[in-house]
DNA sequence: ATTTCAGCGTGATGTAGATCACATTAAGAG
DNA sequence: CTCTTAATGTGATCTACATCACGCTGAAAT
């Protein structure tokens, strides 16, 4: 799937404008607040140990957020596609190394925004301050909910719910990485699916 | 420990100015769109099907954020304790009913907030969303961080690093509490810790 | 003062899921 | 078109942790 720049303007806007209206002279200012990045497969955003420079926001492809432990194993906090914001926020906000690191597995466009940028777009644009605490709040939620499924259910039933919520990311996937992000092994994964 | 009300005032007023300076004037606007509740142990903030009508900040005392599976488990997404802010979000913000229930511990005073008051402050000084944006941040990176912990680490790791984290709450809290907050059975976390 | 019960430890046993090992197939790379 | 590497399934075995069952202790309720 191929895009222009300005379908993908208005990919961005669209986004935006779900939670707050905008005129075209805001959005103007606004998306001078971004840079543009095109992203091939197996390219890394972030890496272990980076400078944490940008948030990005997908317009298309997907990518994965994930951290490597002391045992090589790798855990995925969550993947990226279209509409999703991705960062090691922690990094990101604290201007720590990152401790995450974020890759592309389905060639992506992406839009770059620093902290600075940020800070100085929601200076200059208070909605926008707005758009994005609404936006943390979602993600806060999706957080918990995450925890409480952790907490709460199988390895099963987490297949389970993600098939229903997204039923997409199961043929984008490979099983291998669709285990690390439920929290089991890939055996264990084939075997629950078969 | 007993606290007036202008000494809990200076508390939340310490705690915002961590994150934005206010004037006099502009903590007495804050201050304004606040009430004020005590909470006795074993006391509900929040039950089960609820409206959520409030966030609340925790002035001082301890309180429990849990959900309650279909077997009648206990599962808890954390405590609050001083300076820490709790609530049924996901209830709160879309207006639904509560899923989670929020229960006092240890006798608490906090300051309440309603979602309108939230919206008509920040819509009133600015500032304060920015400082709401901060405090959500955190909290979305803080359940990064335990969403990470459950992925990766055994049920001894994530009690020896709570240990760490809130040696505190060891003492505070008993611990059929502290296995249901770890993921473990109270068994596991009593052979775990001797 | 006796009763009741919450909190905690601990043994015996069960089980979900990890790990190891190997075979098959699909897909890139030269 | 072959060669190599990635992705998946499946058996055998191991282990962390759950569950069930019971006893002890100390605090609160009568």
């Amino acid at each position: 799937m191929l895009f222009t720049i300005s379908e993908m303007q208005t990919k961005l806007r669209q986004h935006i404008e779900k939670i707050i209206p905008l005129t075209d002279e805001e959005f103007a200012v606004v998306f001078s607040h971004f840079s543009f990045r095109k992203v091939k497969k197996h390219q890394f955003l972030i890496q272990e140990g980076d400078s944490v420079n940008h948030s990005y926001f997908v317009v298309s492809g997907l990518l994965k957020l994930s951290y490597t432990d002391a045992n090589d194993k790798e855990h995925i906090l969550h993947f990226a596609m279209e509409d999703w914001w991705v960062s090691d926020y922690k990094a990101y906000f604290t201007k720590a190394k990152a401790t995450m690191s974020l890759d592309c597995l389905e060639d992506a466009n992406v839009f770059c925004l620093s902290l600075d940028d940020h800070n100085k777009l929601c200076g200059s644009l208070p909605k926008m301050e707005h758009f994005f605490l609404t936006k943390s709040h979602y993600g806060y939620i999706a957080s918990q909910q995450r925890i409480l499924s952790l907490l709460t259910t199988s390895a099963k039933e987490r297949y389970e719910q993600l098939l229903i919520q997204y039923p997409s990311l199961i043929q984008r996937v490979n099983k291998t990485l669709l285990a690390s992000y439920l929290g089991v092994s890939r055996e264990t994964l084939s075997r629950l699916s078969s």
